[in-house]
DNA sequence: TTGAAAGCGATACCAG
DNA sequence: CTGGTATCGCTTTCAA
């Protein structure tokens, strides 16, 4: 049989120290009902002589909590994820809850199966980092614990789901390229089954129809949010000859892999060509030029999730704001005439 | 008292929907013991009638495992530790067991406070990727717990722990640009109580020395491992006058930074100035030029790590390689006469 | 092969 | 204020 190997101590082991019953010390270690000064001190005494510390798992099984929240992501080296994370983490910081991280690697599936074993630790609550589960499935997972998802429209009993603007941010990019003299911009998508990525397109469609400026459907190629694709979508764009003065990246792996593109044919940026990104991942600030993107207040986010959650898995009301994105102007696009 | 919301089916539930005792579909689950095929059956059905997922909270009390191990790691935003999280994932993947991932920030007092809640949910093992407790304070916490430890050499009953070889790695890159005929080599230290920051200090200089070429102390600049420190630096070299023709930056970070101060001052890389890093992050493939450096395996050791750990939970004898450092030739260094 | 019952460690009810 | 006791859900003797 599987066993600590080393010896720990009990409330039994405190009460006898102490010379008191088990519950006066379940009793002190809780605050749940007055304990006398004398019998507190002993206890503190047995305590700290024993080194005790409560065993979580008796006390989830007989409060029927585990006082963790399961919190599913889709791969623990996206940086992008990673910003909720800690956000997440500071919501939980000091509360007594515990983030439990399992990764989905946007796979329906393996996320499905993630959050059953999520369950079997019996998680309090659950928070899902986008993900490729269908609406229903989540519903029917918040039957079971309160949800907050991001990445997804969702308003239930007991599921909550957030997405940001993407559709918005992505005008705005677009509007602010055209400010800039641009007419021609390529666009490098994201994958197709992806909400975010459908969002960004249609903004930059809807914004160049907006402005009356031609769609140039050579100027759209597709990519996959990875450097690779964003690399191989500026290779394509040249060696099929299409003119263009700017690039809006569907997301900044997507540019860094567009930048270096443009550099292995010495193609400056931006003297010759503008590349906006989204995201604002950390490393775009250093990019050469620092990279003109998307902030997504993902720290923001995280930490709104993890408090939203702690709301519901308490019955308490919540409201919530979807933080803006925004664009920050850095130096990766240059103005034309 | 808090209780889960939704209704769970129990060990006895089954029993009684299968007509069994509870102690027979334990012995089903587990395959503890032979179970007769009618009854099996029956169990089966009632399982997934119920929908019956077993409680791990009180499974990990009677069996004295939470089948959970914890992971110390710095920060969750770092690509660096998270690539050694996710062989970690991959060691664990199918084992039963998950991980319970906590941040220390590099404060040992955080660190050890994280480590107690660790030890308080009773996971079964523990991972410390380097942080700023003593050797001592880590093998005293391996008195309750098996420890591996990444970043330090630690060889004890129940704690075991190594580093990679920074030193000889940073004796390759100085060898390399001094094979590339650089001479006048700038070094970006990292924070000076990092063992890591020491070693590939104590690499350059005595390669330098090696070599018989002059260290001149003013080519060494401190900086702290992020890209903020690299700008700082390399603007602190030329704002002071100093002549080199290379840089070896303390990690990628740093040479993003230094790349960039480089950028702001129009100076060429490699044309101009060649710049090393070391970690091998990510990113750095797709920086403008790819930058030269020294891949850290950190997945490779992260997957280690986990099977080691499980391999010392379970008295298991084992060995262990260290993965070696390499050197990744990319553009960011030019060979000059 | 199977069932009854004890026990893991903590909490809360009920008496006193 | 305090102690005894039942209970959370599961595993594992001990008998049958």
């Amino acid at each position: 049989m599987a066993q600590n190997n080393s010896f720990s101590a009990t409330v039994y082991g405190v009460a006898r120290e102490a010379g008191v019953s088990a519950a006066t010390v379940s009793r002190f270690l809780n605050g749940t009902a007055k304990v006398s000064d004398a019998k507190r001190e002993a206890i503190e005494n047995a305590i700290t002589k024993l080194n005790y510390k409560p065993n979580m798992l008796a006390q989830g099984l007989k409060m029927g909590s585990s006082r963790t929240i399961g919190v599913l992501t889709q791969s623990l080296i996206s940086g992008y994820f990673n910003e909720a994370l800690i956000g997440i983490e500071d919501a939980l910081k000091g509360t007594g809850y515990a983030p439990l991280i399992v990764s989905g690697h946007w796979h329906a599936s393996e996320e499905a199966e993630r959050i059953e074993l999520l369950i079997a630790r019996r998680v309090d609550g659950l928070v899902i980092l986008t993900g490729n589960l269908t609406d229903a499935q989540i519903l029917a997972f918040s039957q079971r614990l309160p949800i907050v998802a991001f990445g997804r429209e969702l308003a239930a009993k007991n599921a909550f789901g957030f997405s940001f603007d993407n559709y918005k941010a992505a005008c705005e990019v677009t509007d602010y390229l055209i400010e800039q003299g641009h007419r021609r911009i390529a666009f490098i998508a994201g994958p197709e089954d992806q909400e975010d990525a459908k969002a960004r397109l249609a903004g930059y469609q809807d914004t160049l129809a907006r402005h009356k400026i031609e769609l140039d459907v050579k100027l759209i190629v597709p990519g996959d949010f990875q450097e690779s694709g964003g690399l191989l979508a500026v290779n394509q764009l040249l060696e099929t000859g299409q003119r263009f003065t700017a690039i809006f990246a569907g997301n900044d792996l997507t540019a860094y892999g567009a930048r270096l593109a443009l550099y292995r044919r010495s193609i400056r940026v931006p003297d010759d060509i503008s590349i906006i990104g989204f995201d604002d991942l950390h490393s775009s600030m250093c990019t050469t030029p620092p990279l003109t993107t998307v902030r997504q207040p993902l720290f923001d986010a995280g930490k709104r999730i993890g408090q939203v959650l702690l709301k519901m898995m308490n019955n308490e009301k919540f409201t919530f704001d979807v933080p803006p994105l925004s664009l920050v102007l850095r130096e990766s696009v240059r103005r034309i005439s």
